[in-house]
DNA sequence: CATTAAATGAGGTACGCACCTCAGAAATCC
DNA sequence: GGATTTCTGAGGTGCGTACCTCATTTAATG
């Protein structure tokens, strides 16, 4: 009943401790045959290595380096505070995190970031950063120096990266839709749908999925040509102003990322955002202020607390180079109204 | 920069390891001076115990009893899946739990249940069933007896429980009703609320907390005389469909915990779930079903993993006298529409 | 068959911590 | 100031694993 250990299985197998080690660690000098029994003894045991014992024996740090976006977006603020938390929580874990801040809208300065990380000092990176040529390619040299790699928030599926932790965001948009058709109701009526870059892959699939349940389920509400803001608050408050005003028939308003403060502002300023049934991603202070004056109406998000822990766990997973448990890693996709925000 | 260790207070502190050792466990026999000299040093150097290396030199083994509701619940059982998988994951842990089941709409067999727990063989218990007087007494001797003890999904608040593990249910039926305002719209209408006891406390506290969200927000609608069916499917399934019949201007259902099943029988044979807006608590393979079929509009629900996850890290603190980390242990309310029904 | 190479065994040390014992130091009491 | 009583230190052992050394056995080679 007992957690099976190495000596029992030596004891099994009728081997030697050191030769069960030489087998468990891969070292040479075992004869097939002999393998074969060790392994057949792990197997009918059910022995599972302590993987706590096994890095208190060994020593092992986990050094994790998150590259994550400069500058104030309060979803990156609450991002590095779960990830303080999660830091705090771990240290027992022996793992050392070190926050990489980059200016993700300038490929050079993530790249930089990427090459400063060496397997020297680092086994393991979380990367949340736009898809490009440049980072693509600075993550395969991450991966053949020998470092684990996980997307976050924002998948880089053709860089080779090891995981991605977050949510879909075609589902993400796809929900968004949904909410978006119920709350406005069966009246005919116009929709926007704004956002900072249409570049990022995020925004992109949002979008995607935005349209398509649009276009499937409420072909009554037409959607109005994208604001897109590149990071100007100005810009964008003003075309938003302008928009709001030009339409009387804008039911909607769908905010796929960033920049949720000129939007309210904008909204504010129209006189009509008690009216319009605004969806915004991301819960931050702002929107979470924004569901309780009901000037926002939903808010999707994703638990900022799950992906750290979850980058963390595939990260050491990846490190120890075992399985990670799919079903934990999955991030939902999270609804906020005013009744259930988290208090 | 490395971890501190036990060395490293010792000699910060100018004492010895057994001293450290007295003071860091709890023994008796340090003075107060010099219990203050070691916590300082503690402080200074940022030590943190290594949990691991500490169970390994302990051989702990934490011992945990899950008291669950036996019969066919959908929920119920994928609690049970979820919680088969957590022990898996934490079998490197040195945990083990044991599920008691129990006939939860019969004191006795839950009071049972308990009494047949000793702190000989559990260090703690995990409870869902409704709170009776009876169970309240035996919490109290398990308590008394040493064993920790949380309530999971429906609260024991006079039991002396040491935590709740589970959502609030007056926000869960403020959810719902605010989900049912707003896809019911603006036409008024009549809703009607299904339960299949209004004795368990979350039953009690949803009703509660839907019934504040309608009048505030939404008195347009009116609400019916809730149907209760005490365990009884049939009876549920005919009522309901006369309910269904008798209100033409029916426009919404809301039912608060398991029997999901009948209901969903009823609607469809009324030829009226289509254009009901029908809201249901937990996802289960029913539910998920549902809103794949348009049947279901929204599923309020709690994740299982996380239930289990958090009850097991709970008891775990409580038994090393640890303080639980709040935040990570709050259970949210998940709201999960067709789009955001997880893979 | 002797020689060489390869495989295996026996045993030790270390990791960070818990827990134990026993001797010696320090504080307290009368 | 001597006898208690209360602290404190030094040192050991073990938890499950990694990694190391050195001797010994076994198999393969000429």
């Amino acid at each position: 009943m007992a957690k099976p250990t190495v000596h029992d299985i030596a004891r099994e197998a009728g081997v030697s401790l050191a030769t069960v080690d030489r087998v468990l660690n891969g070292r040479p000098g075992v004869r097939a045959n002999t393998i074969e029994r060790v392994n057949d003894a792990v197997r009918s045991l059910g022995y599972v290595r302590d993987t706590y014992a096994a890095n208190l024996a060994r020593k092992t740090q986990y050094r994790f380096a998150f590259v994550l976006p400069d500058g104030d977006s309060q979803f990156v603020d609450t991002l590095k505070l779960a990830l303080k938390e999660a830091m705090a929580a771990q240290l027992a874990d022996r793992v050392f995190v070190k926050v990489v801040p980059v200016q993700v809208q300038d490929p050079h300065s993530v790249v930089r970031a990427l090459n400063s990380l060496s397997a020297e000092h680092y086994d393991g990176v979380a990367i949340m950063a736009p898809e490009t040529p440049q980072v693509r390619d600075a993550v395969a040299r991450l991966k053949e120096a020998g470092l684990s790699v996980v997307a976050l928030v924002s998948d880089l599926p053709t860089s080779g990266r090891d995981h991605f932790v977050g949510i879909n965001n075609l589902s993400a948009g796809r929900t968004a839709g949904d909410l978006m058709g119920r709350f406005v109701g069966a009246t005919p009526g116009k929709v926007l749908i704004v956002t900072n870059s249409m570049l990022s892959r995020d925004s992109i699939e949002r979008r995607l999925g935005f349209d398509e349940v649009m276009s499937e389920r409420f072909d009554h509400l037409t959607i109005l040509p994208t604001i897109e803001s590149r990071g100007d608050p100005a810009r964008m408050e003003a075309i938003l102003l302008k928009a709001a005003l030009a339409h009387p028939d804008l039911r909607g308003v769908y905010s796929m990322g960033p920049g949720n403060r000129p939007l309210i502002g904008a909204l504010r300023r129209s006189g009509r955002i008690a009216e319009l049934t605004v969806i915004v991603h991301e819960l931050t202070p702002l929107t979470h202020q924004g569901l309780i004056d009901y000037e926002v109406d939903a808010v999707i998000t994703q638990n900022v607390g799950h992906l750290v822990r979850s980058a963390m766990r595939v990260l050491r997973a990846k490190c120890d180079g075992v399985a990670i448990y799919e079903a934990q890693e999955r991030i939902r996709i999270d609804i906020v109204l005013k009744e259930n925000l988290p208090t």
